[in-house]
This record gives C-alpha cells, structure tokens and sequence, in this order.
DNA sequence: GTAATAGAAGCG
DNA sequence: GCTTCTATTACA
C-alpha cells in the first residue's frame, strides 16, 4: 500500500524544555518560525518549529535523528501561522541564547517573548494608547545639543553604515546621550530603543512620541499580557516599527531591525536574573550582528567590556568630552583625632556643613547621598556589647522610623541580610547601661543632623523618599531650597529636577561599596559616581567624605581613561573579564559539603584540555533566608572554553543538587 | 504494612 | 505547565 509521506519537525514549547519531535502527514514543509499546536502528555499546547528534522540527519542532541527511529512520534495537531511568525534572525537569537546561556530552548523561547506570543484571545482595540500629561516635565531638550559638527559627523556615520556594526557612544552627558539616539532613529526604518528602567523609558517615550506617533510602541516587563499581546500583534502587523522599552524590548519581533540602541549600556539593570541570566548588551550585540543591522552602545560611562572592544577597534568609538563637575576627596577628620568627637558628635565634616549651607542659603539645592539604611548600630560604651542577628550574627541596625510590633519599643533593631527584626531598647542587653553610642551613619541619623546643623537657621525642604506624592502641591513649596538625603534613588529623584538640580552633592563613607562581592565593584562605583555627577547643575560640585581616601584616588577627577587604564590592567592581571569569560555554578545542597573539591583537568568534549580554564571554589554561602549554598566560579579565556569547563564542572557535581549556570555574572 | 503527600523528572 | 513517577512521611 502507499505510504503516506511523512515530514519531521522539532518543535520548542514555551517551556523549560528541549526541542522535541514531532511528525506532519503529507509533504508540506513548514518552514521553521512557523506556529502549531501539538500534544504534549495529553494537553495541546501552542509551539514554534525550530527545524525542520531531516531523515538521516542529527539534530542537536542524543538519539533523536530521523523521527520515525526510536520511538513513536505525536503529529502536529494544527498549524495556525501560515509561514513564520517570527523572523529568521530571531529564531538564531534563540538557538544562541539557549546555547550560551545554557538552558533549555523552551526556556529561552519563554523568556523572550513571556508565552503571550502564542497565547489564544482576541487582541481587544486598545483604549487610548495616550496619557494624559502626567508629569511636570522636567529637563526640556536642549535643541541645539547636536549641532556640534563631530556629533553630525557622528549621526552620519551611524544613519548610513550598512550591514552589522556597531559603535560605542561615550557621551558627555544624559541629555546628549537621548538626543543622540533620537537623532539616529529619526529616519530609521526597525529601530529598538533600549533603557535600564522604566522611569529613564518614560522620558524618552516623552521625547520620542512626538517625532514617532503611531510608529512608536512600548514593550516592558510591567506590561499586563493583554497589553503586551496587542503591542507584540502591532509589532507583527507592521503597524509599528519603532520600538521603545527595557531589557524585554530587545527581544522584539520586528520583521526586519537595522537599528538598535542600548541606552545606558553598563547599568546593571540590564543583567537578568531569572530564568535566562542574559545579558541585555550581549544580546543586542549578537541581534544586530544576526540582523545585520547596526547597534549603538551608549552611556555617560561606558562599561569596561566595551570600552576595550572599542579599543580593540570592535566597536567605533563616539567619544564626546564634556565639562565634569569638580569632585573632592575629604580625608574623614575624626580618624586623625582619635575617639575625640567634635562637640555633639557630628557625622558630617565641617567642611560638608559648610559648602551646604552655602548652596541652601542661596536657593540652591543640595544631595546628600549615603548606602546605609536606618540609624545606627548602638554599641555599649561601657561593655562593648552590640545586637547581634540571631541567625546571621551580624550587627543590627537601629530604625527609629520602624516601629516594633513588640509592646512599648518605639523603635527597632533589623538585621539588613536577612530582615530579622525586634525592639529596640534604651539600655544595653548585657550590663543594662545607659550608654548606647550610635556607630555608623545610617540615611535616619544623617538627616538628624541635617536636620539640626542646616534645616535650623533657615527655610528647607528635605526630600528623603520615593516620588510616591508626586503632586503639583509642592508649589509653594517651590520656592524653598531642597535638601535631597536618601540612598541611590533619592539621587536619581535629585537628578531629573531640571534647571534645578543640586550645586553640591555630598557621599558619607561610599567605601562599602568597594567590599561587595564581584570583581566589578570598583567599576561600579565609578559609574556610580560619573551618574552623581551627570545629575548635579553644571556648575556643580562632589564632596566624598571617606576614610580611605586611597581608595578614591583614581575617580577624583572623573578621568574616564585613567581609571579604565588601571581597572583594565587588573583585570587582566587577575584574569577577569573583559580578559576572559567567567561563569558562576550555584548549587543548592540540602547537607552535602561538595561532591568533589578537586575538578578533574577542562577538556573538551573531543577530549582536548583546555589550558587556561579553572574552577575556584566552592565557598558556602547563606542567603535572605538562612538557607545554604555553594558558589563555584569558572574562568575560561574564550566563550567556547568556558562552556566546556563548565560542562566539566556540572559532571563533578553529584545528582540531587538544585544547579543554576549563570554565564558572564554581574 | 499501606495510604497520603511532596518533590523531581520528563514530556516526542 | 501539567502529568507521572519516585521517595518520603504519616498512620492504622
């Protein structure tokens, strides 16, 4: 009898999950991209076919080959696009994500497009995509910000390149860096605008609608997924072309991209921390090279990654110099004067009091920028006695803000790591003295102090929140100056003030930031600081207050290629990135230390060893909750390598644990 | 000893 | 994500 004509296909669910085959009656190919519906353990779900699965052939993977082999194969129920639904480039995007990242195919096809791409339901027309005007609008665009003829030179360069290529914009300032990337979209047909949050897309949503209208659409993670389904049908349609959004917007699935923007490139915002641990720019990087298409890394200050590439001559090079404001290092007064604290114990030096109440008495405003939550830690001056977390053993922290539901405290002891609380008490907890000194300078004593040595002789605001009450009530208030205290997020508020943004900006004791864990940290303060400094007036000024002035040395004048001119070496003395490729293994064990210590040599899978991969570790750790964890770290020079070893690595590992990969950690 | 339940595996 | 299989615990 004549045996129907059977084709196979492997098909990927929006699931952690492989590719899986499954069979098609009759001789119509469909092409990969193309969405069906298909059995899996008895309940028919949507899927994309990644390939077709050719007789003979070996796809990825252990014995799966032609699909009539093994085992019996499911046929595809139904197929619902005629064609792909999404483009060739991004169906590579996914087979390399699920490669790089190492998960499964499933997995990456969720995280790229949330399942609302398959999702049945009728898109309803949306109300009225506007919003009302919402905001006071703050920093209005300087029009003529661009017509320095090295930035026309620059537009020219980005607009008419053709094929993959991509460039690094190291620009002078915010307001030039959104400019730009207005400027390069302009008469652009596919472009994606990314930013590192939702609060930075919404100004450029501002900036960009009038230029865009209907062309422009906006995709975030905080998109319910019926908004997210109508905007991701509009992108499918062709109806909009210009896609503006955070890190998911790099996923877009527009039919044809030639432009992308990563606004911002080195904030850590753009590391995923669940599921697929991507990274927004590797992605965006590899996008535009598969769409052969152009990508614009942009930042105030480029990340060290970068920076190389563009030094290698991977990436053009924008460079843009511009006027930084003036930063000063102070020498904490009290470590040379002993325990003999200046009368009532101030935190802040004279020198920070004095600039000011200098800048608030002449209207301007000022920032005053600490990492510490809460208070304090009160320590007993007569037996040294301090609280300790209960689990962590760490110091705890008094909030006076932070009421204890405990009977009479009126305050509260919180350990930071794991959110442990109890009352605070007035006396010591071992010897019941009554001399509780507060150490450290928590955002609640520092605005004690403002409170008393600034806010006392003369009219002034202090702003130490969330823009929670963002109403035009404050008009009255307007007039006054503003003293912004808080950590990061205040600054950022402080930031978007316009014309009125703060003369001087004081950091008490940022030197913690150097101790977090990661090979990044030194980085990050430094881009921490060129963002402060991006945020103050033009004529503004940066005051650290530090007791490792050491420590501060290279960021003093906010010399961009000094500091990565060391950073760089150490990197590369140590072996860390942009020099090589780390990956960290975390490994969830109820009990067992670690299976094996010692890794055996990295080899390949043919068996060659790799000569300069290894594997550091494991250490134990303790997260939020108490739990226990291992961390091992692999270092590899190349990509390639590093998977390997990290292959290596995961078979040394016994079965049971709980294993997450995260390639190229933040 | 079996039943109830939780957690992991596997899905073609 | 949902079913199914397996390990563990509860319980008469």
């Amino acid at each position: 009898m004549l045996k129907s004509v059977m084709a196979f296909f492997d098909l990927v669910f929006p699931l952690k999950l492989k590719p899986l085959t499954y069979e098609m009656e009759g001789a119509k190919t469909l092409l990969p991209g193309t969405v069906v519906e298909a059995e899996l353990k008895k309940t028919i779900r949507r899927a994309l076919i990644l390939d077709e699965n050719l007789p003979g052939e070996n796809v990825s993977g252990e014995g799966r080959g032609q699909g009539a082999g093994k085992f019996p194969t499911k046929t595809i129920k139904s197929v619902l696009t005629d064609g792909p639904a999404i483009s060739a480039p991004l169906l590579g995007l996914l087979k390399w994500m699920a490669g790089y990242y190492m998960v499964p195919e499933g997995l990456a096809l969720k995280v790229m497009f949330g399942g609302e791409l398959f999702e049945k339901g009728k898109p309803r027309k949306a109300k009225r995509p506007e919003r009302g005007g919402t905001r006071p609008a703050g920093a209005e665009a300087p029009a003529a910000l661009l017509t320095a003829s090295d930035a026309v030179a620059a537009l020219t360069r980005i607009r008419q390149a053709q094929d993959y290529r991509a460039f690094l914009l190291h620009a002078p300032n915010g307001p030039f860096e959104g400019e730009l990337a207005l400027e390069a979209s302009r008469d652009q047909k596919g472009v994606i605008v990314i930013c590192p949050e939702r609060s930075r897309m919404m100004e450029y949503e501002r900036r960009m609608k009038p230029v865009f209208g209907g062309r422009l659409c906006v995709l975030h993670g905080g998109l319910t997924s019926a908004k997210r389904r109508f905007a991701y049908e509009k992108i499918l349609a062709g109806e909009t072309d210009v896609v503006l959004g955070t890190r998911v917007a790099v996923f877009a699935p527009l039919k044809k991209v030639s432009l992308i923007i990563l606004t911002g490139e080195e904030d850590p915002n753009y590391k995923n921390r669940q599921d697929v641990r991507y990274g927004t720019r590797e992605v965006a990087v590899m996008r535009a090279w598969l769409e052969k298409a152009r990508v614009l890394l942009s930042s105030i200050c480029p990340s060290a990654e970068s920076y190389l590439n563009a030094l290698r001559g991977k990436y053009e090079y924008l460079r843009f110099p511009g006027e930084k404001p003036a930063v000063r290092v102070l020498l904490d007064s009290k470590k040379k004067s002993g325990s003999g604290l200046p009368a009532g114990g101030d935190i802040m030096d004279r020198a920070i009091t004095a600039a000011f109440a200098g800048a608030l008495e002449k209207g301007r405003n000022a920032l005053l920028v600490a990492n510490r939550p809460g208070h304090s830690v009160p320590l007993c001056e007569d037996c040294g006695h301090f609280e300790r977390c209960p689990s962590c053993g760490t110091a705890l922290v008094l909030h006076k803000t932070l009421k204890a539901k405990k009977a009479g405290a009126s305050a509260s002891l919180l350990c930071h790591h794991c959110g442990f609380v109890k009352g605070a008490q007035e006396t010591c907890g071992v010897c019941g003295g009554h001399g509780l000194k507060p150490l450290g300078a928590g955002i609640e004593r520092l605005k004690e102090e403002a409170e008393r040595l600034l806010t006392g002789t003369m009219g002034i605001k202090i702003v130490d929140r969330g823009k929670k009450t963002e109403k035009p009530e404050d008009a009255p208030e307007a007039l006054l100056p503003l003293l912004y205290l808080g950590t990061k997020r205040v600054s950022k508020i402080a930031g978007e003030a316009g014309a009125a943004r703060p003369k001087i900006a004081a950091l008490i004791y940022p030197e913690s930031a150097f101790f977090r864990p990661g090979f990044r940290s030194r980085e990050r303060v430094f881009a921490e600081i060129n963002h402060l400094a991006d945020r103050l007036s033009a004529d503004g000024k940066i005051i650290i207050q530090t007791k490792t002035p050491e420590l501060f040395r290279a960021m003093k004048e906010l010399d961009y290629e000094g500091f990565m001119k060391e950073e760089l070496e150490e990197r590369k003395a140590l072996g860390y990135p942009p020099f090589s490729k780390i990956a960290q293994i975390t490994i969830e064990a109820p009990t067992k230390p670690m299976p094996a210590q010692a890794p055996p040599p990295v080899k390949t899978r043919s068996g060659v060893e790799i000569p300069d991969a290894q594997v550091l570790g494991p250490i134990e750790k303790t997260d939020e909750k108490g739990k226990k964890f291992f961390l091992l770290l692999v270092k590899a020079p190349t990509a390639r390598a590093l998977k390997a070893a990290v292959g290596a690595a995961l078979r040394t590992i016994a079965p049971g644990a709980k294993v997450t990969v995260d390639i190229d950690p933040a």
